[in-house]
DNA sequence: AAATGGGTATGACAAATGTCATAACTTTGC
DNA sequence: GCAAAGTTATGACATTTGTCATACCCATTT
């Protein structure tokens, strides 16, 4: 019998998967949480042979989850179970180890097939995130140029920008300036918007 | 036999809850669909006991879908299912006479439970939903405030706004700073931002 | 009929923003 | 060891933004 744990915050999708995954002989849902925290101290008690973990969670996300499971050195599997395709996201899970990443996009029979086949030690990856990893558009901004757009996100002047990163006020306008004409945007509203869509902030 | 219709985007909820309803001896569905469009076209046609419609949803939205059940006076029951509280798509619900109001923080077995209410020509709705009802902050800005506002979102300089309105540069700066003042904040950023998080554009 | 509230418009002013040139100092790669 | 790239900083400038006072028109309410 496999035993599986599921980390999902929706309770629609947390309970409706549990029933379909008890209707399969082989598989049995010995816990499930609706927060990393609660989800993390729960794997690693139960050890369960698979956990299912959701990224977008309270507390903790998924990948957190996994990271930890991972430097546990536990035999748990993991698949990740998330909406989107994302670049940033999958390379963290890949540097966790995680013997899957599915995508809410699919059937759930996908994910049952995908649960029988991480623990024969195969991997499973949604087929759409090839092509968002040789798609997506690199960041074109450094690091100080990211810190200043994020501080730029909510809002206040220039200057208060400048206070919290410790810089001068003509500094911060130089990179917001830096920012815009990399991004082709024209003001502070576009940039983020843009870099928003991207994710690279 | 309860015939069920099932519109949600997101394969992995649509695949589970048509396998979870499906057990139910006196439940079927009788087809599903990813996007409002084909919902909609495919309720009409096979005139189902229950019609479950996520909100969000490629094309049409499921209150779209709802207006039109209640337009075309067919006997279909109406369950809206979606993922957030806000009393404005409450609101259309009701305009739209739904039977039925979940979220999608509630365990699948509200919405079997739900559905065997819906055709007994009761009503259902998450209690959380009263408290966001009494609780949402009204919205402060007229009509043309907000308008001004979401065109202030794409970013363009004033001028780009007042063109698309066709207001004077000085009409729209007015709106904006009556805007700032009314909703406390100090710049486009902050307002939109705000406006945002209370569903106000 | 008068008052109120919303929509629209000016003009004027102060402050914030965006651009550019220029320059010093670090770190990193070849 | 030097070139390239990134970080930080000035000063100067044109433009944009936000604020305020004031005004006219049009509905709705009193």
């Amino acid at each position: 019998m496999i035993t599986v744990y599921l980390a999902e915050d929706q309770s629609m999708l947390n309970s409706a998967l549990t029933q379909i995954i008890e209707l399969e002989d082989d598989l049995t849902v010995v816990g499930s949480a609706k927060d990393g925290q609660a989800a993390s101290a729960e794997i690693m008690r139960l050890k369960p042979d698979v956990a299912i973990l959701d990224i977008e969670m309270p507390k903790q996300t998924g990948l957190d989850v996994a990271d930890q499971i991972h430097q546990a050195q536990i035999e748990t599997k993991v698949i990740i179970l998330t909406t989107f395709a994302q670049k940033a996201y999958f390379e963290r899970a890949v540097a966790a180890s995680v013997s899957g990443y599915l995508l809410k996009d699919s059937p759930s029979d996908q994910l049952i097939s995908a649960i029988r086949d991480v623990v024969q030690g195969l991997t499973r990856f949604d087929p759409e995130l090839v092509i968002n990893m040789v798609s997506a558009a690199h960041n074109p901004l450094t690091a100080r140029e990211q810190s200043v757009l994020v501080e730029a996100v909510t809002g206040g002047t220039t200057h208060e920008i400048s206070e919290r990163l410790h810089l001068s006020d003509g500094t911060v306008r130089n990179y917001l300036s830096a920012i815009f004409s990399k991004l082709g945007v024209r003001g502070r509203l576009e940039a983020i918007q843009v870099a928003k869509e991207n994710k690279w902030i």
